[in-house]
DNA sequence: TAGTCGGGTGGCCCACAACG
DNA sequence: CGTTGTGGGCCACCCGACTA
């Protein structure tokens, strides 16, 4: 159901068209701490005449001087953002709405990957706490070499002040961290200190995301031994694949961000990064590896890749709406891999869920879903002396295509009868259309209301927003009229919006978006 | 001596290439 | 399109070395 009140002359694709001030947003990409490019149009709120200086007021009151710098085409803010980038301990991936107040002066909003605004208080806090207590003793480990082979990273950070010289180092010292080998052994990955995730309250239940030099993010899984041990270990191989990194490469993690759900470290290789010329003889050998452009694909790798896109939130979600889902029957969770709903046609049931509670037999299944709809699909096992494997394959595909199945939705198989192997099918889906629960829950509080949205070509649509508000969780989605709205504006995979709400009575909202 | 770390082994599990 | 089975990622566990 789409509105079209009036129709504007079209803007830049990256303008916020919400107001008569000009502004316009940025997605902090590449090397962002050195500069930052103004979209050329802009330059028309100067009349044409690049001003030298621009004054920039971060959302924390803090205001820099930064210097513009025109190269090209192309227009930059320059000497002096690097700074502004420290203070205001600005991510790859944030994005920075600046709103420009006229006179060379911009205010700038940050929000975070998570869609919420950022909030700087926490960085400012105690800053000077981990400068002292970090900065130098990185520097120290880093001057020093570091060779004592069994040092401890915690045990770098007591270093003394008096041994620190200043190196030139790539990183901001600002934030903790620690220095982590990975080992030689040909099954084993870099440990995080426990004393460190214990001291910086790391989440190492959720995972992190691991950003390198380059400012390539990569999701990495944590991994808990038994004896408490932490270690990196689902997508650690994309990354070292991605930098080249040998066996026994040293490298340093910084502890960027915390925030819930969102947890980043900068990784900086200190040794080490040259590939092992062994590895990489031996993993050339391999047929799964194919390179693709400047790209290094490696095909048994794909489990970690896949989650390396900006709908990684919309996944997490999807699997916290499963974690929470409770039965009296068997219940086995499966989340939606790309070969699950690619070509392939059949699923992997987990083989302890399958040993325990299906069993070793060749019959047909039955899938059925809340609305009664009903499917029969072939279940085998197979089990040799190394492995045990349990497969839903015949009708699979039909399923999977009735269903909409995509990668990352997660499905729960609720076994309720053993004999005739029937199943109940929850589907949790990765929707795009989900409004971060904090924002929902300060400015959305109707159950159902139909927001107005404004796109910057001053298009208008209404969109149902309708809000759940359960016990345990509270969330909002864009129902009926979003689709048409997300067809209409072509977006894709990655894209990015940027949702600002300008009448809280009405919930109209003016949406920016970036594209990938 | 307890705690922590690096290094190593063995086996489970599953993605996906190969095949029917 | 459906099935098979292998290669290797992941994980639990063990051991010895080192340190506070």
């Amino acid at each position: 159901m789409r509105r079209r009140l009036r129709s504007i002359t079209t803007t830049s694709t990256t303008a916020i068209s919400s107001s008569n001030k000009a502004s316009f947003v940025m997605v902090l990409m590449g090397d962002f701490d050195e500069k930052l490019q103004v979209p050329t149009d802009f330059l028309k709120h100067f009349n044409g005449k690049l001003p030298g200086k621009s004054t920039v007021r971060g959302p924390n009151g803090r205001t820099r001087t930064i210097k513009m710098k025109r190269d090209g085409d192309d227009l930059y803010f320059f000497k002096g953002w690097p700074e502004f980038v420290d203070e205001h301990s600005l991510e790859f991936g944030d994005f920075l709405i600046f709103e420009y107040k006229g006179s060379s002066k911009f205010k700038v909003k940050i929000y975070g990957q998570t869609g919420i605004e950022k909030d700087l208080r926490a960085y400012s806090a105690e800053p000077s706490l981990e400068v002292k207590e970090h900065g130098t003793d990185e520097e120290a480990a880093y001057e020093g070499g570091y060779h004592v082979q069994r040092k401890s990273a915690m045990e770098v950070e007591r270093i003394g002040r008096s041994r620190a010289r200043k190196p030139a180092l790539p990183i901001n010292t600002n934030h903790p961290y620690f220095i982590s080998t990975w080992p030689k052994s040909t099954t084993c990955y870099p440990r995080i200190p426990r004393d460190f995730a214990r001291k910086y309250g790391l989440n190492t239940e959720t995972g992190i995301v691991l950003r390198d030099h380059d400012g390539r993010s990569w999701p990495v899984k944590f991994s808990h031994n038994k004896d408490g041990r932490i270690s990196m270990t689902k997508g650690w191989r994309q990354i070292s694949a991605g930098n080249k990194l040998a066996r026994g490469a040293k490298c340093l993690f910084q502890l960027i961000s915390q925030t819930k759900g969102n947890q980043i470290m900068n990784v900086r290789v200190l040794g080490g990064a040259e590939i092992d010329k062994r590895d990489w003889a031996l993993q050339s050998n391999r047929k799964r590896i194919h390179h693709l452009g400047s790209k290094l694909e490696v095909g048994s790798f794909k489990r970690g890749i896949t989650m390396d896109c900006v709908t990684a939130s919309a996944k997490e979600r999807a699997i916290k709406e499963a974690n929470g889902f409770q039965s009296k029957y068997p219940v086995c969770k499966i989340i939606m891999h790309p070969t699950y709903v690619g070509k392939w046609g059949a699923v992997n049931i987990p083989a302890q869920f399958a040993k325990t509670y299906l069993g070793d037999r060749n019959q047909m299944a039955i899938l059925r879903i809340s609305d009664g709809r009903v499917w029969h699909v072939g279940y085998r096992t197979s089990s040799s002396s190394s492995s045990y494997m349990a497969i839903i394959s015949k009708g699979w595909n039909k399923f999977k295509v009735d269903n909409q199945l995509k990668e990352g939705d997660v499905c729960l198989f609720e076994l309720v009868d053993r004999d005739n192997l029937e199943m109940h099918v929850t589907i949790c889906q990765v929707t795009p259309n989900h409004v971060p629960s904090k924002f929902a829950k300060q400015f959305l509080k109707r159950q159902s209301q139909t927001a107005t949205l404004r796109t910057p070509d001053r298009n208008f649509w209404d969109v149902e927003c309708v809000v759940y508000n359960g016990s345990a969780k509270y969330e909002a989605t864009f129902r009926k009229g979003w689709k048409e709205f997300r067809l209409h504006n072509d977006f894709k995979e990655g894209d990015i919006c940027v949702f600002e709400l300008v009448d809280r009575d009405n919930l109209g909202m003016d949406v920016a978006f970036s594209r990938v």
